[in-house]
DNA sequence: ATGAGTGCAAATAGTTTGCAAGCTG
DNA sequence: CAGCTTGCAAACTATTTGCACTCAT
């Protein structure tokens, strides 16, 4: 199990939630993704039966607010989630045809984070997804 | 009907899309929002019996592919449109909890296309929301 | 006239909820 | 042992599709 993995398990006792089976089967999936990933696509990633598409669903949202995942949205408003720390917060460029993606470290969180505090805003978050057609889907 | 309306209404011409009551209507339904709405929203903001909800998720899409209007998505998954404002690209701020939206100018396409184009990526498009929670809701 | 566009009904996809039973701390 | 978690079924929301009919060009 990789550090990932292990730091996020600690976030979770920390925060109070339980860690179960389904949930450590599910962080693995995610960390041995190289994208992010649908609750759908999580679920099928995990060894048969770990558990329940539902349970998937359900823990990544816990995840979300918890604060070991980081939560998109594709171009087609399906949610996405990946493991947030370590990696630090960044996004991701996606074919639109073959769905491989590459990672992008471009962000200008600070500068929205500014520009929202301008208009009094708080608690301020964004959500950013960049797609294109990759060399092979061209 | 304003200017935005007309020019549109130009653009679906050019493209070879017919100009029908209906999707003047909705035209101007995106017209008159002064913020980014969605299909069922934008439906709702029609005279009644303007037109069927299906029809108005089939316009938007004509619309989008045409290019008279620009589509984002929610915090949640659902997509929202609005009519380029004058061309200009831009984004909004969405509270959180009341749902009001500010306009925001700030963008980094041009940076996203380059280093896109730098993996071999074309036709890059990006969707980017930010959330916060606005004066009155905090 | 002819094919794009529309309305209505019904199907999907993605996600959420209710509730009883199971497992973690 | 309390109550967070899970599984299963069912509900829901947003969106899409099939088909016959209508209307813009």
């Amino acid at each position: 199990m990789g550090d990932m993995v292990m730091h996020s398990i600690e976030t979770l006792r920390a925060k109070g939630l339980r860690v179960t089976e389904q949930r450590r089967a599910i962080l693995e999936a995610l960390a041995n993704a190289d994208s992010p990933k649908s609750a759908e696509e999580t679920f099928s990633a995990l060894p048969a039966d770990s558990c329940d598409l539902v349970t998937a669903y359900r823990c990544l949202e816990q995840f979300e607010k918890a604060g070991v995942v980081e939560r998109g949205v594709r171009e087609n408003g399906t949610k996405v989630y990946c493991l947030g720390h370590g990696h630090g917060h960044h996004h991701h460029l996606t074919c639109r045809k073959c769905g491989s993606t590459e990672r992008i470290d471009l962000c200008m969180g600070d500068e929205l984070e500014k520009v929202a505090e301008g208009f009094g805003y708080t608690e301020v978050s964004h959500v950013m997804e960049v797609f294109g057609l990759c060399p092979s889907c061209t």
